[in-house]
RNA sequence: GGAGGGGUUCCCAAGUGGCCAAAGGGAGCAGACUGUAAAUCUGCCGGCAACGCCUUCGGAGGUUCGAAUCCUCCCCCCUCCA
C-alpha cells in the first residue's frame, strides 16, 4: 500500500493508456477515444475478479497492476468482486462447467481477496479505490424482471456467434449449460449498473473478457445512451509459452496470499525468471520507469550471472505485495543462501532466517542416535517419498551444509551441526533449513 | 428410450490373456555446462523392509495357473437417432 501511495503523484500528467501500452499490457481497446478521455478527465473504471478461490494468484496481477497505474494517474478504480456471477461461472476461456459454490464460501473468499486488492490500490484519499460486490444488485433481481429489463436487449443469434459461446457449442466435449450461457448478461448488467451508479466508463480485463466487455458496452448504450469503453490485456506468457504463475514446479500455483505461498517463495519465483523475460516482466510487474529497466537490462548483458534485473523484479514485486520490509528480508535471505556465505555463517544468521526460508524442526534426540540420510531428506521435506530421496541422493542432488552427499548409507549425526542447532540441507537448487530442538 | 464409440500411471496417448509398473510424447526431478537463466546432452520419473515384494489401468464381481486385456452387472463421457 505504502509503495503505491508514495509514488502516486509521479505519472499524474502522462497518458495512462499509452503508458500501459508501452509497458505491454494492452491487447485491444474498443475505441481509440479512450486515449483522449483519460487525458481530459478523471474517469472511473472497473475490473471484475472471480471469488471462487480464497486467494488471487500471480495470474491476476496484470489487471491489478493496471488498476494501480490508473489510480496513480488520477483515476478511480473499482474492484468488482463477482459474488453473484461467481455462483454461475464464466464460460469464457473455460473448457468445463464450473462447480457451484455456496454463498458462505463466496462471502469468506471475498473478504480475503479484498485484503489482497488493498496492496495494489489505495482505498483512502481523493480517488480512492472501491470494492463492490455484484451480489448486492444481482442478488435481489427477480427473474421475470431481469428477463424483461435486460434479456430483451440481447439477441440469442448474436450471442451464439460469440467466440466464447461458439467454442462451447461446437466442441461438444462438455457443451454449455443454460446457466453459463446466461453469464454474459449478468456481467453486461454489472457494467451498466456501475456506469449508472458511479459513472464508470471503462472496463478492463483479460483477453478472454472481450466478449463480456463489449456486451456490457452495448447494454449500457441501449439503457443509458452512453458510450463506455473497454480494454483487454495480453495473456502474459514466459518465453517458453508458460502462463505466469500457473502451476509452478513443486510450488504449485503462486498465490498472492502469504499463507498459501510464502513471501520467500514468491520472491524466488521471480528471481528464477529467464534472462530474456526479465525486462518485459519488469515493465509489467513493477512500476519502475523505462530508463531504469533499460539500465537494469544492460547490467544483465554485462554480467548475466548476477541476475540483476531478476533480483530487482523479485524485490519490487514482493514489496508491492508484502511490503518493503518483507522484500528486504527475502533479499537478505536469498543472498545469504545463494551467495556462498555459508562458510562463515553464525548461529545468529540462522536464527534470523529460520522459518522464513523453507524450514523444518527436528528432534535433537534423533540426531544423537543418528538418522539415515534417506529418512532425513524425506522428513526435511527435500523429497516427496523415500524413493524420491534415494534417487536424489544417488544422482548427486543432495547436499548437507553445501557438501554433496551421494551415499545412501550416510548417517546424519550431531557432528553435522556447524551452526549451533542448525544444518542446511540442499536438494537440487533448493535450500531447507533444519533446526534441532 | 434406441444404436455406436470411449473411460489407462500428473497430462496427452499406446497396449486387447503372460515378455506390463505398463510404449511414445509432454510436464516434472537430478546431473553435466553455467549463473537460483535458456538451449543442449545424460539419467530418473507408483510405493516399499528394493536383484524381491505390494498397489495401480472408471467401479464391483467372475472366468483363468495367470487379466489393463475375456465375461457379467453398475457408474460416467461422447456421437448419431427418437
Amino acid at each position: 500500500m505504502t509503495v503505491v501511495r508514495e509514488l502516486s503523484q509521479e505519472n499524474a500528467m502522462s497518458n495512462v493508456v499509452k503508458e500501459l501500452e508501452r509497458r505491454g499490457f494492452i491487447e485491444q481497446v474498443t475505441d481509440p477515444e479512450i486515449y483522449d478521455l483519460v487525458e481530459k478527465e478523471r474517469i472511473t473504471l472497473y475490473c471484475g475478479f472471480d471469488p471462487s478461490g480464497e486467494s488471487l494468484h500471480v495470474g491476476n496481477l496484470i489487471p491489478m497492476m493496471a488498476l494501480a497505474h490508473f489510480q496513480r494517474a488520477g483515476h478511480r478504480p473499482i474492484f468488482l468482486v463477482g459474488g453473484a456471477t461467481g455462483m454461475i461461472g464464466d464460460p469464457s476461456g473455460k473448457d468445463a462447467e464450473r462447480q457451484m459454490l455456496t454463498a458462505d464460501t463466496l462471502a469468506s473468499n471475498t473478504e480475503k481477496i479484498r485484503a489482497q486488492m488493498e496492496r495494489f490500490v489505495s482505498f483512502e484519499g481523493e480517488h480512492s479505490g472501491l470494492v463492490v460486490n455484484n451480489m448486492d444488485w444481482l442478488g435481489t433481481f427477480g427473474y421475470i424482471e431481469f428477463l424483461r429489463d435486460v434479456g430483451k436487449h440481447f439477441s440469442v443469434n448474436a450471442m451464439i456467434a460469440r467466440e466464447s459461446i461458439k467454442r462451447r457449442l461446437e466442441e461438444r466435449e462438455t457443451g454449455i449449460s443454460y446457466t453459463e450461457f446466461s453469464y454474459m448478461l449478468l456481467q453486461a448488467y454489472d457494467f451498466y449498473h456501475l456506469c449508472r451508479e458511479y459513472n464508470c466508463v471503462l472496463q478492463i480485463g483479460g483477453s478472454d473478457q472481450w466478449g463480456n466487455i463489449t456486451a456490457g458496452i452495448d447494454l449500457t448504450r441501449r439503457l443509458l445512451s452512453k458510450t463506455v469503453h473497454g480494454i483487454t490485456f495480453n495473456l502474459i506468457l514466459t518465453h517458453d509459452g508458460k502462463k505466469i504463475g500457473k502451476s509452478e514446479a513443486h510450488l504449485g500455483t503462486v498465490w498472492l496470499d502469504g499463507e498459501k505461498t510464502a513471501p520467500y517463495d514468491y520472491y524466488q519465483y521471480w528471481v528464477r525468471m529467464a534472462d530474456v523475460d526479465a525486462a518485459r516482466l519488469l515493465r509489467l510487474y513493477t512500476f519502475l520507469p523505462e530508463e531504469e529497466i533499460l539500465s537494469l537490462d544492460a547490467e544483465r548483458e554485462k554480467r548475466p550471472e548476477a541476475r540483476i534485473p531478476q533480483k530487482r523484479l523479485a524485490w519490487e514485486a514482493t514489496a508491492i505485495l508484502h511490503g518493503k520490509g518483507i522484500a528486504e528480508k527475502c533479499r537478505k535471505c536469498a543472498e545469504f543462501l545463494y551467495g556462498g556465505n555459508l562458510e562463515g555463517a553464525t548461529k545468529e544468521d540462522f536464527d534470523d532466517i529460520f522459518g522464513f526460508a523453507p524450514s523444518v524442526s527436528f528432534p535433537m534426540s534423533a540426531l544423537r542416535e543418528g538418522v539415515n540420510l534417506v529418512d532425513f531428506v524425506l522428513q526435511a521435506q527435500g523429497a516427496s517419498s523415500k524413493s524420491d530421496a534415494r534417487r536424489k541422493i544417488t544422482q548427486g542432488g543432495v547436499y548437507i551444509n553445501n557438501k554433496r552427499e551421494a551415499d545412501i548409507e550416510r548417517i546424519v549425526r550431531t557432528e553435522d551441526l556447524l551452526y549451533g542447532p542448525y544444518l542446511v540441507l540442499r536438494t537440487g537448487k533448493d535450500y531447507h533449513l533444519v533446526r534441532f530442538e
